[in-house]
RNA sequence: GAUCUGGUAGCUCAGUUGGUAGAGCAUCUCCCUUUUAAGGAGAGGGUCCUGGGUUCGAGCCCCAGCCAGAUCACCA
């Protein structure tokens, strides 16, 4: 980048920084700094006249003549600072005060100090400086945001293009988006800790996968040179975590980064995780039991009260949760029975009911289809919904009580799937034959029906899989209702977006077509009157115009006045 | 993929019927030794997202495109 490309605030703190280098100071230097204390420690235990070493961000600069105040933000947060001239510079030279930190620090950069508490006159905790120490210079202006006593927020960079590619920035001046990631961290963490507390085992599964199984979704499709072969990365993890379990583990989880190649929106990332864990000997009943406990203890963690407010809604996390099976929630919102109802029965409800379906649709696909348009945005609370029809789990043990449904649960939160789990298909023939109806899906153009079976796994299976309930929970939508944020980006440190088209990029050094009609002409002659030179370019007044000021501006040409006349000439480079 | 809204100074935003591009903060100069979003005085800073078009003249009107957000469609 040229320094023609960098506005007066950069170019100011470039020279800044070549000052500082000329006192013999590094803008940039590479010795530890022995920080004693964070901003949060003073405020919290606060001593008078107590030493401390504290370092951050000048984030708040005040001069007023010889003594200064500002804020350092660290990592905790922030601590009000005093710049007082001759405890600085004690003897005759000032230029530390004067020079160095009046002049040439800026609002960004990272300074040490190490300092002395004491309370201003109106009591507000702060650090007298006696020392600083420049410790990196930052080179590009911060947003600059603040805020009064009374919390309100005054040029909150707020923009959200800007906010998601430049998180860094989001994170220096949004305090609160810091928080949501702090509070994301602390929901794994207690997941975790739910999880190892009752031995079950944390482990790391392919991502780079042969068959992209598990799901039924679009996969990223990538390629190894070496082996000559495509791979895809995962759109789930369960096939894996299942062999895991054949192997002789109890329980197993994994928190999964898991790639569809799909849609983005609110709420969907083409990466994204999810957790999940699988736990031998047990069903899905007590998985429910097991997922109520956890995500009340994850609550707790996270906010501090199994309570959570998402938008409009208060919603409680505390166990238990209600149990409705899939055909009674039907029957609750429509009246609608559909127990024992043929595909054709199904298809007929759904038309008469305005809701859209077409030939390829199963009977599975249809019950979800009424499911979704007229139950799922009803539960608020958590809500687990059981019993799912035997064509749309494919992985999923047949119902212990009736052969067409199975032994699923979701988990329901605001109007949205969170959680799904099962009593986990164990018996490798019903699983082949499963799949096999599967690639008939498909091949009717299902396209979220798996397209190929994954023989390994099958092999697994038939070695014997321990009777086994498995969880999946999506983390990203967890946490969004944990933070009360509608938008996954919120979660996602670096939410995918189209790349960025930078300056000297889109720029290049071609000529546009105005210019070089203009340069064309002009280079037969190397120099013309400017009236001439416009009529035989024929361009429109604003093509002209553009043209020729763009020549200039390029450097490419040169117009000189005489006593009456305008007169273009190239500039020989 | 569709529709709507937006893109103007480092940041947040105004910009009237189309007529020399504005404010606050930030920056620069000067004054100020306990201020706290905001002390005083002065100054500088702009490819108005891009490319066309209409017009004597476009930040504004028209067309196309780019980027973002929202809504919808899609979505185990």
């Amino acid at each position: 980048m040229s320094n023609q490309d960098l506005s007066d605030q950069e170019l100011q703190r470039r020279e800044s920084a070549d000052k500082l280098r000329e006192l013999g100071i590094n803008p940039f230097p590479a010795a530890l700094y022995p920080v004693d204390h964070l901003s949060t420690d003073i405020k919290e235990n606060f001593e008078e006249g107590k030493a401390v070493v504290i370092a951050g961000r000048l984030m708040r600069r005040k001069i007023q003549g010889k003594a200064s105040f500002g804020d350092l933000q660290d990592s905790a947060g922030r601590i009000q600072v005093y710049f007082n001239r001759d405890e600085i510079c004690p003897g005759e030279d000032k230029t530390l005060y004067n020079d160095v930190f009046k002049k040439l620090l800026d609002l960004g950069d990272f300074i040490g100090i190490e300092g002395t508490l004491f309370k201003t006159k109106v009591g507000e905790m702060s650090v007298k400086v006696l020392k600083f120490t420049v410790l990196s210079k930052s080179m590009k202006p911060l947003p600059q945001v603040k805020t009064d006593d009374e919390g309100n927020v005054y040029d909150a960079f707020t923009n959200p293009e800007l906010r998601y590619r430049q998180r860094y920035v989001d994170l220096v001046v949004n305090p609160q988006v810091k928080e949501v990631f702090v509070k994301r961290t602390k929901l794994m963490t207690a997941m975790r800790q739910f999880f190892n507390d009752r031995d079950y085992f944390e482990v790391e599964t392919p991502i780079l996968q042969p068959i992209a199984g598990g799901a039924a979704a679009r996969p990223f499709i990538t390629h190894h040179n070496a082996l000559n072969i495509p791979l895809y990365l995962r759109i789930a993890n369960e096939l894996y975590l299942k062999r895991l379990i054949v192997g002789g583990f109890d329980g197993v989880y994994e928190f999964s980064k898991n790639f569809r190649n799909e849609g983005m929106d609110r709420t969907h990332n083409p990466e994204f995780t999810a957790m999940e864990i699988y736990v031998s000997y047990k069903d899905y009943n007590w998985m429910m039991d097991f997922t109520e406990q956890l995500l009340e203890h994850c609550a707790i963690a996270v906010n501090g009260t199994s309570d959570a407010t998402f938008g409009e809604h208060q919603v409680s996390f505390k166990a238990p949760y209600k149990r409705v099976t899939m055909r009674q929630s039907i029957i609750d919102f429509t009246g609608f029975d559909i127990n024992g109802k043929s595909e054709e029965e199904l298809m007929t409800w759904c038309k008469a009911n305005g809701i859209e379906v077409d030939n390829t649709m199963g009977r599975g696909k249809l019950i979800d289809e009424i499911f979704g348009e007229k139950c799922e945005g009803n539960y608020i609370q958590p809500t687990f919904i059981t019993d799912y029809p035997k064509e749309m789990s494919p992985l999923c043990k047949e119902h212990r009580d009736d052969p067409t449904l199975t032994e699923r649960f979701e988990l329901m939160v605001c109007g949205k799937e969170v959680a799904n789990a099962y009593s986990e298909l164990n018996d490798p023939i019903d699983q082949r034959e499963r799949f096999e109806e599967q690639l008939k899906l498909a091949a009717k153009g299902d396209d979220e029906a798996g397209e190929f079976i994954d023989q390994d796994f099958l092999r697994a299976l038939e070695y014997g899989m321990p009777p086994t309930s498995g969880l999946g929970i999506g983390i990203d939508r967890l946490v969004m209702y944990l933070t009360n944020n509608q938008s996954i980006q919120e979660v996602l440190f670096f939410p995918q977006m189209k790349p960025e088209v930078f300056g000297s990029e889109a720029k290049g050094p071609e000529l546009t077509d105005n210019e070089q009609v203009i340069f064309d002409i002009l280079k037969k002659s190397g120099s013309m009157d400017l009236g001439e030179l416009k009529t035989a370019a024929g361009l429109s007044n604003k093509q002209w115009d553009k043209g020729i000021k763009g020549l200039g501006k390029h450097g490419v040409t040169k117009v000189t006045k005489t006593d009456d006349a305008l007169t273009v000439a190239i500039v020989e480079g």
